[in-house]
DNA sequence: GTAGGGTTAG
């Protein structure tokens, strides 16, 4: 292999230490004013090639070996030509330029890199034609402070006005995002040409600025520099990338004023942009008059389908693409293309059948498809795969960590993200705002308002570019922890507000119960300019749904389709079940749920079967059961909760039973565990935990609180327990559950006025909900109890979810 | 017999 011919490495630090500073003699020296260049090089071109050939033949190299090492430069032939390299005479600029440019052309920029670096040690002064290499390589390992290095030198030799330099400097600073100095450039070149131009507009787009990019596009036909292929290649992209169609459609019309249009690079920009314009239809029409379609212009609209939310048009695509008549391979970009819409549609068989393929055709390993891979995995609901693609990575990146992280977070396995998260971190890589709001949705879920603090004080000190990506995320994580003031100041502080800000306020106040003031936050939405979505109406309906707001939550169920043309998903059901479940309407909820336009999922049936539990009716939960494990066999919570049902009616051949099919399917109860923080450390309890230092102290609490509650609590619940099995089970005792424990360590050690908060992984049994609404009452305590679905704030002996969950 | 700008993707 090439790479290994290349094992000789200068630490950039010592050969390059002293043109670290950015070159500041073209931004300090005075506006040159006119357009003459300053000639101040040595120009190679001025020499005859008599002259270069004497220069060649004395210093040792015969023309037949230049040529030959050209020749297999020029055809990739890279590990040959490094062999010949080494065994010729070395001090001419020349061969080491061919070298370079070879790596460069081949992608192995860092190579390059060091290739540049050894001629420099060895005493070979680079010339005009060396920097265009050397600049496109840096430009290659986004080596920011390798090119100003680089432009340092440059500008020592005084080649800074060559236009081929200039050219590759403009595009190197805008790839390393710093468009600024492009522009620097750009202005005080003495000479521009087409292609100064083209790199300017080029430059933007690298930059992600399409509309400066179009702009620039404007100005150099007014000035009459005109346009050629790549001017119209890199404008598309811009009109792609803002989305421009009005600018996108005049390009292609001087496109077709060219007779560009037979150009596969213009074809695929063209596809691209009406596609990414929203315009697939236009794309496609394009695409069809393509006689001989490539791999690119395929890909390009599979894309647009994709992006366009045609998936089977997308698949279609593919197919034909390898039909008779084109016969193009599927290429990496290809499967990248559609590994997304597996994700989209859950398609977890055609999802791996893209990974066989990949594997088969030797596609992989490769960064991109694999990040690709991980994502669909996470998507599919297949963490396991997804771990297996990550950790048989040659290379990784922050985009394959995150979609990492990402799978983690979706498949619940949220310590899993946070360890990937810190892992990152340690492996010094700087994170972005995908990784935060990613992590931080992992933090939501299990984490306490002082980690989710400490990870607010990291992103600060970043300094990471907000937006409303961030903020949203770390919305939802206070809230989530407990801590809906801090929600509440993130959302405040939060000048531009976008429709995701505030479904995720509205969602906020809904979880800690404060359904009515949810309708005023809807209100005020509105009033800022913000048309609902689908999602707004799920923290709308949740809001009803936690503070039993019944009337509401129809007015707005019904408000949706006809105020603003929004068809009710399965979330919006699931809402709505609940809603009538509380109600005590079981009949009419089975009714809903038979009547609903999409078949109900596993959840639907599981707010029906809450509901039959809350008030008592075993009949229904037993069909409602049979439902939820027709789809889902290893559902856990219904197991335990049917149980649990048969228990409390005194069935207990019948509570016995379904222990047993537990036992029988290898299924396991989820341990309670209940968390606070105290003085900023986290304290964790299981249900009788006696593990902490001073228990004892917690459990003398909890007696007294016991008796003051009436400890017969749980008895009267299970009163119809056989005395035989009250005994077995007074040790497992609601009395002694985490929520409780973790309430009486709250109460001794936080302050007299301050809540007791407590997140807890699994809902409050009916036992600890009643005690805790009358210990908030005896305390004179706010005690705030956050379960996987909900808070519920204990205050003066009432909750705020109505008691009903 | 060496240079600069360019398409699709996580």
């Amino acid at each position: 292999m090439a790479k290994d011919l290349l094992n000789f490495h200068i630490p950039i630090a010592a050969t390059s230490s002293e043109y670290r500073t950015f070159p500041t003699k073209i931004h300090a020296s005075s506006k040159p004013q006119n357009h003459e260049p300053r000639i101040r090089r040595h120009d190679s071109r001025k020499r005859t090639t008599f002259d270069r050939r004497r220069e060649l033949r004395s210093v040792g190299n015969s023309i037949l070996s230049i040529r030959r090492l050209l020749s297999n430069v020029n055809t990739g032939c890279l590990e040959t030509a490094l062999q010949m390299f080494e065994q010729m005479n070395k001090s001419s600029t020349f061969v080491w330029n061919v070298m370079i440019r070879g790596l460069v052309d081949s992608g192995l920029f860092q190579e390059a890199m060091e290739f540049y670096y050894r001629m420099r040690f060895e005493g070979i002064e680079p010339d005009n034609f060396t920097f265009p290499f050397v600049i496109k390589a840096c430009a290659g390992v986004l080596g920011l402070k390798e090119g100003q290095s680089v432009h340092s030198t440059v500008i020592k030799l005084g080649l800074d006005v060559d236009i081929y330099i200039c050219n590759a400097l403009i595009v190197m600073y805008a790839k390393v995002s710093c468009v600024e100095d492009s522009e620097k450039i750009f202005e005080w070149m003495p000479v521009r040409d087409l292609v100064s131009w083209n790199s300017m507009v080029s430059g933007y787009v690298s930059a992600g600025d399409g509309w400066s990019s179009l702009m620039c596009f404007k100005k150099m036909q007014k000035v009459g520099v005109g346009l050629d292929r790549i001017s119209c290649i890199s404008s598309l992209g811009a009109c792609a990338l803002e989305c421009c169609l009005l600018e996108g459609k005049e390009i292609f019309c001087q496109v077709l004023r060219n007779g560009l249009e037979l150009d596969p690079m213009i074809q695929s920009s063209v596809i691209d942009m009406f596609g990414k314009c929203g315009k697939v239809d236009y794309a496609e029409r394009f695409c069809v008059g393509i006689a001989q379609k490539n791999v690119v212009v395929w890909n390009s609209m599979i894309g647009a389908y994709a992006l366009n939310d045609k998936p089977l048009e997308s698949f279609s695509c593919m197919e034909m693409m390898q039909g008779a008549k084109d016969n193009v391979t599927p290429d990496t970009v290809t499967l990248i293309n559609l590994l997304p819409l597996c994700s989209n549609l859950r398609a977890l068989l055609k999802g791996k059948a893209i990974h066989g393929y990949a594997i088969r055709k030797g596609y992989l390993s490769h960064l991109v498809l694999e990040t690709a891979l991980i994502d669909t995995y996470g998507k599919c609901g297949s963490v396991m795969l997804a771990e297996r693609v990550f950790s048989h990575m040659k290379r990784r990146n922050l985009v394959s960590l995150n979609a990492m992280i990402a799978a983690y977070v979706q498949n619940s396995k949220d310590r899993e993200a946070i360890e990937t998260f810190r892992d990152l971190q340690l492996e010094s890589y700087a994170p972005d705002q995908m990784t935060f709001a990613t992590t931080l949705a992992a933090y939501a879920e299990i984490a306490l308002p002082k980690e989710g603090k400490q990870i607010h004080g990291l992103i600060y000190k970043l300094g990471i570019s907000l937006g409303t990506y961030v903020p949203n995320a770390l919305i939802h994580m206070y809230s989530k922890c407990g801590d809906l003031q801090a929600a509440r100041e993130v959302f405040d502080r939060l000048v531009f507000k976008d429709l995701v800000t505030w479904n995720t306020i509205i969602m906020a106040y809904a979880i800690h119960g404060f359904g009515a003031y949810c309708f005023r936050l809807f209100s005020d939405m509105k009033n800022d300019g913000h048309e609902p979505n689908g999602s707004t109406f799920v923290s709308l309906l949740s809001a009803c749904s936690i503070a039993g707001i019944v009337d509401e939550g129809w007015k707005y169920f019904d408000s949706m389709k006809r105020d603003y043309g929004l068809d009710p998903g399965i979330e919006h059901y699931g809402c709505m079940v609940d809603l009538l479940g509380r109600a005590g309407n079981l009949d009419r909820a089975k009714c809903f749920i038979d009547e609903m336009p999409s078949e109900p999922t596993s959840r639907i049936w599981g707010s029906l079967l809450a509901a039959c539990r809350h008030h008592r009716n075993i009949k229904l939960a037993e069909l409602v059961t049979n439902h939820i494990f027709s789809l889902d066999s290893d559902n856990t919570g219904c197991y335990v909760l049917l149980a649990n049902m048969y228990a409390e009616a005194g069935r207990w051949e019948d509570a016995e039973r379904i222990r047993c099919l537990m036992k029988k399917q290898g299924l396991k109860t989820t341990s309670s565990c209940s968390i606070l923080e105290n003085n900023g450390k986290t304290y964790k309890f299981k249900n009788n935990d006696k593990s902490l230092a001073d228990s004892y102290i917690v459990f003398d609490v909890l007696d007294i609180l016991s008796r003051k509650t009436g400890a017969d609590l749980y008895f009267s619940s299970v009163s119809k327990l056989k005395p035989a099995e009250l005994l077995k089970r007074r040790a497992n005792s609601p009395i002694f559950h985490s929520v409780r424990l973790a309430i009486c360590f709250g109460l001794i050690n936080t302050t007299v006025g301050e809540p007791v908060l407590i997140r807890k992984n699994i809902r409050v049994c009916e036992d600890c909900h009643r005690a805790a609404k009358k210990i908030s009452l005896i305390t004179n305590r706010e005690v705030v109890v956050g379960d996987s679905k909900q808070y519920h704030h204990f205050k003066d002996g009432r909750c705020s979810c109505g008691d009903y969950w």
